[in-house]
DNA sequence: CGAATCTTTGAATCCTCTCAAGTCTTGTGG
DNA sequence: CCACAAGACTTGAGAGGATTCAAAGATTCG
């Protein structure tokens, strides 16, 4: 219905240097998890740190995929505008997880989806010529390319399966509980949730559906309160949501 | 709700013989496109035909993958079993598209989902080695690989966007479409429809609502009964439900 | 032919949407 | 730093959809 100006342009992400693969902390989670550092050093150093504010724009649908983005922080969405200009977002894309993996098909390739950041998020922007680069050099290398393909379907399927099918109550509490997972890796107590409009492009209801469900978990103590977006979680009462009515 | 019994053993198919790539109608369409036939004739004597008939299973979730397949005629389903026992569709594949990608990965993969026949249905059944004998052989083979895993995607993106988004009068007009769309390519003046169980599991919604939806279609003419389970359509009719209320 | 399965239809209930108003946040400029 | 405007979130009420439970037709298959 509001009919979203879709091809605005990209925000400028703030630089934050050449990447460091060496001493990279989530490598050995990626996609270059088993390449050989020294070996293809001259391709690696030209992958840049970026950090994108949350909400800013890493591409848009339709535009050249000129490379990829490692997550190394934060949390991206990637949205399918619709014909009568509604998002769906179709993947969520976290740490260690790739965003734009179209770009390896061919230089003419576009982007399929538009990506955005949920929270303040770092990407690690790799060009389309390092993953080919090591892919010619490196036939091994393959195989770590088809499992981040593998992880997108993954992806995907989990917001048909998890987050578009059950009672509201239950897609809802899922994302949370996603949130959570993230949370707990990090040792963090509480949970940054988003927006209204992205859990309803997630869910596939309306904005005022999701805040429903969002005030009766509050009002159930499922989620109290902690700061601007901020949210300190019941795990178990979340997880029993996801449970109910399912028998 | 009806807890199926689903680790029922896959149904026996009919064999067709070995595959015959070099006259293949389909094969410039699919993930051989670009093989060179004599070099890799060895490996490719290894792919049978196999009929598979409406409703019969051709793996089953959780067992090994040691295999793909590619669908020659007729349309797959590959669908994932809920916690609660119900099924979801996550993916349509039709002619020329690939099933059970994933068991590319490695050889202890297992398949993600289950795939089963929606009409009868003509497929190669391509082992393992065969690919990846001709991966490692053939490094520009590589592409082709991703062109099929970016294609998994698309379908699996199509079942989100097109059948579990917008009223249950749209996401019925729009897998009507889609099989009227393959109906077309081929000449056939008539669609055969799924079952209401699997329009259920496409669309997330129950039986008896795509029933009335069904009914409806037909009261208004949009489908025609030409047989069992085969309809007449009128495409016009048809677009303008997925058309209407979406401004 | 008859049993099992699938489909259709009805009626009541529950859920989600729409429209609308009111509240809370956020960001900007004076 | 405050005030104001724009945007985001909440809440209510009524309408429209989808679900559930139930029962009656169709189909399919042995």
């Amino acid at each position: 219905m509001t009919k979203a100006p879709n091809h605005t342009k990209c925000t400028n992400p703030k630089w934050e240097g050449r990447a460091d693969c060496e001493h990279c902390p989530i490598r050995k989670f990626d996609i270059f998890a088993d390449v050989d550092l020294h070996k293809h050093e001259a391709l690696l150093n030209r992958i840049d740190l970026y950090n994108y504010a949350k909400k800013s724009k890493l591409y848009v649908e339709g535009s050249p995929a000129i490379g990829m983005y490692i997550v190394r922080k934060g949390l991206l969405k990637l949205e399918a505008t619709l014909d009568d200009g509604t998002a769906r977002i179709v993947r969520l894309v976290r740490k260690g997880e790739l965003a734009g993996v179209e770009s390896l098909l061919n230089n003419g390739q576009c982007f399929d989806q538009t990506a955005i950041a949920l929270k303040d998020t770092e990407v690690c922007r790799v060009p389309y010529e390092v993953i080919n680069g090591i892919l010619t050099s490196d036939p091994g290398f393959n195989k770590s390319v088809l499992k981040e393909w593998h992880q997108q379907i993954e992806a995907s399927d989990r917001v048909l399966v998890e987050y578009s099918t059950g009672t509201l109550r239950q897609r809802c509490a899922r994302v949370l509980l996603m949130l959570i997972d993230e949370a707990n890796y990090e040792a963090k107590t509480g949970i940054e949730i988003m927006g209204t409009e992205d859990f309803a492009a997630l869910t596939g209801v309306t904005r005022e559906s999701v805040s429903r469900v969002l005030s009766e978990f509050k009002r159930k103590k499922l989620l109290t309160k902690d700061g601007q977006n901020k949210f300190l979680f019941n795990e178990a009462g979340l997880r029993s949501i996801v449970e109910s009515n399912s028998e």
